[in-house]
This record gives structure tokens, C-alpha cells and sequence, in this order.
DNA sequence: CGTCATATTGACTTTAGTCAATAGAAGTGG
DNA sequence: CCACTTCTATTGACTAAAGTCAATATGACG
């Protein structure tokens, strides 16, 4: 399947283009280089493995649709949720220069997910040397919501850091043109926003029930709601300038 | 004071090569271009600010001499430390694409701070696209390890948070050439470890007494000493591979 | 010698984790 | 479409880890 028609990937191709143009301006040869980037689709269910921990990926993933999450498994089994991706967003652009990859992939939701060669991108850096510096920053932006992820979980209480987290979905998701009515698809667990959030299943639930109770998000039939998302950000405080989704 | 000569700002750079070319081998040229790049040196005295958050760098800074901590301010005025660098680290190459940054660098202790222009970076990229790809490869390790902070974080009770921060710096330190007699410069203070590692001054105190006690490090003045790094990163269970520290 | 930062200790509180049971929902095969 | 299995969510009772507050000690330094 060609990206260049109107599915769901051409989409994800044109959030990556919104995206990276926020580095800076690309030309018209620069937009179509990375329109033509072959994409390998494949669909996967709810909880499948995208990218395993330890593998030497060949191609960067990119989610096409649904969400994935980003995962380490420590020696005792526990999982730690290191990172979630939208449509657009590459799951592990890093490991065109890092491998082996330390951290695996899973689908959140039933996902669309395209593989881009490292070829390939090699191929286009080659002829737009400055398109390099825009997955730089790509890596770099990625870096950054790692280190937000880190303040949040040090130095907030488990309601904070789930509001936290909700927030940085609803923002990222909406970019992504994927809110409707104030609410998109969530399939993550409780289990999994506890892997997230470095918290208990137990404890994630009371937390959420909090929340909820607080009329600060709804949560059923794998859809988040959030009614007031300047009321979630604020008890969360939360600034997307980290995001640096500009608009 | 030109990086030609052979004060630590040689050294340095020496560590910065040494570590790129980890990434792929670097041809001459390449390694001249890096030696040659313009180091602006600059003292800090310990706590001082090096970076400010939210300032868009110019240029990016590298630690010559001393230990850097990176860490972000959240609104409450709780302080997270996001990143710890050793001599031959970059604090924030990532400004060097993404501006403004999104957190502070301080010294951890006495420090020599060299400060590469963005335009140096620019042109020696130009010169050497292939640099480029050694780069993103560092900016890479660094996200490595902010994501491995994050398993542990959020995972780890504060005895193994602890336990597995000084294995880290004891084997970048060894990496950069500062461990004598198993032991390093250490001059973080409980605070600012409870910062790095989300947890209270108390109870980083009493976590370290802990740890004393069980004989894994001996920490006394501003030296922290690691008698046997096998037992202390058995308990950590550490591995060191999120590293990319090959040699 | 006095001041300020850092480290230590004790007493107490709070947050979050654990274990175990139950309830609901979703998916599967027949 | 139903019976069954399997996840997932919820609840209660209890425990444990870590935080808070406040006092005191120790050490560096001008």
C-alpha cells in the first residue's frame, strides 16, 4: 500500500510533516521525501508486542492508529510504561542509532502501526541533510516528555500524576486529530496506567475513582472523557509547553 | 585556551571521541574536526548555576572537570533531578535543536564547564554529516537513560534507587578516568539525592545508613567509595548496558 | 567564635502497597 | 445465542514504605 493515498496513513505521514515542520519550515521537496517514506503496515491487537526489548529493529515504527506504549521489564518481573505514542508519533526512532533497543513496544488499543527502513531514512537524509536536524529534535522532543515523566512521578501524589498523564493524552491525542466531543479511545488498563505511573493496580483504581468523582475525567466503553480539560490541568499542573506541539 | 593542549578540556574532548566513536568508528578528519572545536571554559563553584531553565543556549555545554546535575523545578517548588553528567558529557546537546530547554544544570561540585557554539556544531556537521548520526547516537544514550530512571523510579524501593544511582555514576566515572581506589569525587548532598531519586532527605538518610551498614559504599568526605561494585550492583540489579559504555 | 549548611535522630502521619475476595465485562467455542 | 473462561475492575482489611515535623548534632568556613 502506497502512502501517498488518503488512508489513515497518509494521515499519520501528514502529523509527522505538522510535526516536524515545527522545528523549522520545510521546503516542498523536503515534505514530499518524507510523503514517499515506504511504509509496512500491520495491524495489531490489543496487547500484542510491536518492538521487542533487546531486538536490532532494521526500521523505525510509527503508529499509524491506535496508541502503543513503551515498556521495561525489570529483573523482577515489575514492567515500568516509559512512554505512550499517538498517531504520528515514531515508537522508536532512537533505534536507528541505538541498538540493541532497551525498552519494547505494545499496542494499547488495536493499532495500525507502518515500518519505515533505516535505509530509507538514510536514503532521504542523505539528499536533505537539514531534515536530519528535524529528527534530531524529534528524539529530542521525545527526550524531553521523559524527563517531564520523571518529575511527575518523583514529586507528585498518584491523583497528580494520573490527571498529569490524562492531560498530556487529551493534548497529544487532540494534535493528532483524534478528540471528538471532548473524549477519544482508551484502552490502557488499569494494570498498565499502574506501570505508567509507578503505582499499584489497586491504588490506580481508587485514585481514578477520585477523579472521576471530582468530575474531572470520565472513563467508560475504552473512551476518556475529559469535560474541562483547563479544570484536569490544573489540579495536575500541567504545562504542554514540554510537548512542543505549538498548534 | 585552546583544546589543542593537554589540560582536562583535552581530556575532555579525548573522553567525548572516545565515546562517540563508540557509535562508529571516526576517520581522522572526524576526530580532528572534534578536537578542534572552540571550548569556551568556564568555573563554577558547587550549586552554582551552569544552565537556566526555560534560556535558549547558543551554545551547548560539556563538564571538563566535576559532576553537573540537570534538574527541573516543578510549581510547588519541588526540585527533580533529571540527569547527573561526568567529564566528557554533554549537560544539553539537545539545545542544540530544542529551544527553549526545559531544565536547569548545576554544579555538583566544584566544576569546569566548556561550552561548544552552536554554529561550531553546525559547520563541523556540514564538514561531517556523518557526525550527525554520532550526535543523535549521544542524544540517544542520554534518553537510554533517562528512561532506565524512570523503570527505576517507579519500581525500586529507596534502598535499590540509591544503590543503583551509584552504580551508575561509579561506572561512568570509572569511564571518564575519575575512579581511584574504587572510589570518586562525591559531593551531592542527601537532598539533592533525595531529589535525584524522588525520595525525602530523611529518608535518603536513613536508606544511605542502610547502605553503609550492609557495608555496599562508604561515603565520607565528599568521597563515596564503592568497595565491591559486584554486591552493590547485584542489589541494584543493575546492568550496565543501558549505558552504551562499551570499554 | 558564630553562622549557615548539612546530617542525624525520634515520634508520628500519610500514602501507597499487599492480599484476598467479589463483581462485571469481554471474548470464545459450540 | 448461551455457557464458560478469562480479563479487568472494585472493595475491604491490613501492612509497609516513605513523608513530615521538629529537635539536635556535626562540620565547613569566614
Amino acid at each position: 500500500m502506497s502512502p501517498m493515498n488518503n488512508g489513515p496513513e497518509a494521515r499519520a505521514i501528514e502529523n509527522l510533516i505538522r510535526k516536524l515542520a515545527q522545528f523549522s519550515p520545510l521546503s516542498a521537496e523536503e515534505r514530499a521525501s518524507l510523503k514517499a517514506l515506504p511504509l509496512r503496515l500491520r495491524q495489531y491487537a490489543r496487547g500484542e508486542l510491536i518492538v521487542e526489548q533487546g531486538s536490532r529493529p532494521e526500521e523505525s515504527a510509527m503508529v499509524v492508529s491506535g496508541i502503543a506504549f513503551r515498556f521495561k521489564l525489570v529483573p523482577d518481573g515489575a514492567r515500568q510504561i516509559v512512554g505512550l505514542q499517538v498517531p504520528g508519533d515514531f515508537v522508536d526512532l532512537h533505534s536507528f542509532v541505538l541498538k540493541p533497543i532497551d525498552h519494547a513496544v505494545a499496542a494499547a488499543s488495536p493499532a495500525v502501526v507502518g515500518r519505515i527502513p533505516h535505509a530509507a531514512l538514510e536514503k532521504m537524509l542523505e539528499k536533505h541533510p537539514r531534515l536530519s536536524r528535524a529528527l534530531m529534535w524529534d528524539m529530542a522532543v521525545d527526550a524531553a516528555v521523559a524527563r517531564e515523566w520523571l518529575a511527575i512521578m518523583g514529586r507528585r501524589s498518584a491523583y497528580q500524576q494520573l490527571a498529569h498523564l490524562f492531560c498530556e493524552l487529551y493534548f497529544r491525542m487532540d494534535w493528532a486529530g483524534q478528540v471528538r466531543d471532548r473524549g477519544f479511545d482508551f484502552a490502557l488498563t488499569q494494570a498498565e496506567l499502574g506501570d505508567a505511573c509507578g503505582l499499584s493496580t489497586v491504588h490506580v483504581n481508587r485514585s481514578l475513582q477520585a477523579l472521576r468523582k471530582d468530575g474531572l475525567i470520565g472513563l467508560e466503553n475504552h473512551t476518556l472523557v475529559i469535560p474541562n480539560i483547563d479544570a484536569l490541568a490544573k489540579t495536575a499542573e500541567f504545562d504542554p509547553a514540554y510537548l512542543h506541539l505549538l498548534k
